[in-house]
DNA sequence: TCAAAAGTGTTTTATGTACACCCATGG
DNA sequence: CCATGGGTGTACATAAAACACTTTTGA
């Protein structure tokens, strides 16, 4: 048994990959590899396959350009707008995925061109694809006023000063460091490393790792980490 | 030009439609009219027809089962496990809406066989409609202790008992009515009446209605309905 | 020895919470 | 005149904000 007279539609999933390397929040975008408008900057997407999930074409368009599985993925909002795709009429689904700079793989570069750029210099990109970029950026920002979400950006030890800058890139101002840190701190989700990370000063900053039982336990509990 | 060899979907969008009476906090949804599993429980849904905007069809089927135009709609996730629908794979665009019951038209109820039902007693609905109320309730808890959404289930004018009993039923608890409504005095949202509204008790509470000004600008503002 | 980043406390203010009584009215 | 729901104020606790100096150390 069978819908009748109802016409399916092309439905894509596009990724909006933010990352960070411990200094600029940044976005993974490609050249565009298919005609036409080839050759232009585009989010990473790709068509939802017959029998897949919606969430697996996502992860697999997101495996399939940085190599990383067990990403930070999530849906953000469905596009339907008739002629976002000039091509074709094409629904898309987007998602945004946080991911750390350095577990990428850069070999897949190569393959579909991508790159890094800031958030504050990404392209002009096709479609309806900034619109998108601008609304996964207001999302993250809801997100992570009230939900420890940007520590998925973060590599396994990281430094609060790195933190810190983090969150000040997401909201673009500058933080209190001193509240900034007892906030953080009494939330009881960081583990103090004896190491430090002397890359940024010659006294060195104390690594930190992420307690994962208390970051879960206390995801949904709407805390807030943004002053005003 | 078009994208070859892409196997394209059915799309369609349903409606989680919630009511407000000044009582009790319902759902509206229909005996489902189509083959198979005609005769359950059901969103009102319907296909994304061929040239149509994903919140113009949403616009549609609502107001198809409501009669209803310019009401609060916010599209909340897409559902796409293959096997979500048993008939043919269809992915969905999923929308709640909020409206004020008696502003809805009980005629095109006939039609549809639609009933609201009080939120803690929705029957089994069909596919994964019920994982979708519960995700749009989620939501809207989410939403309503930060923004004033809340009023979109109400009438013009409406009293304070009424308002806190719409946010004890959306959390499904009791509220101090002297921290309540200093709250929502204090955002200066509302404005006060000199109508009586005195069905619920001798002495009448008095009606308040929106400044719709004041609660659009503080929409985005983050403030805090919610104790705890 | 000094430049540059890391780290540390206290005070003030605002916000949230707990709590109980009087008011107005129609029946 | 009294039962019912409407309306009001205060004291306390908690959380956020503002704010500046000392520490460490490699060059």
């Amino acid at each position: 048994m069978k819908y009748l007279n109802q016409k399916p539609h092309l439905i894509a999933v596009d990724c909006i990959i933010f990352g960070y390397d411990g200094e600029d929040l940044k976005l993974l975008i490609i050249k565009r590899p298919i005609q036409p408008v080839s050759d232009q900057w585009s989010l990473m997407g790709g068509f939802v396959g017959e029998s897949e999930d919606l969430n697996d074409a996502a992860k697999r368009i997101l495996s399939s350009l940085t190599g990383l599985h067990d990403v930070y993925l999530e849906q953000l909002h469905a596009y339907g707008d008739p002629n976002r795709d000039p091509i074709e009429r094409t629904i898309s689904i987007a998602y945004f995925a946080l991911i750390d700079i350095k577990k990428y793989s850069k070999q897949i570069n190569n393959l579909y061109h991508a790159e890094w750029f800031k958030l504050k210099e990404v392209p002009e990109l096709i479609f309806d694809h900034n619109r998108m970029v601008k609304a996964a950026l207001d999302k993250i920002r809801y997100q992570a006023a009230l939900h420890p979400i940007l520590f998925e950006l973060l590599p396994k030890k990281f430094t609060i000063p790195q933190l810190q800058a983090l969150y000040e890139q997401v909201y673009d101002s500058p933080i209190d460091n001193r509240n900034f840190i007892r906030k953080i701190t009494s939330s009881g989700m960081l583990i103090k490393q004896n190491e430090k990370d002397k890359s940024n000063s010659k006294r060195g900053a104390f690594y930190f790792k992420l307690d994962k039982l208390k970051h879960r336990s206390q995801f949904q509990s709407f805390l807030n980490f943004i002053p005003k």
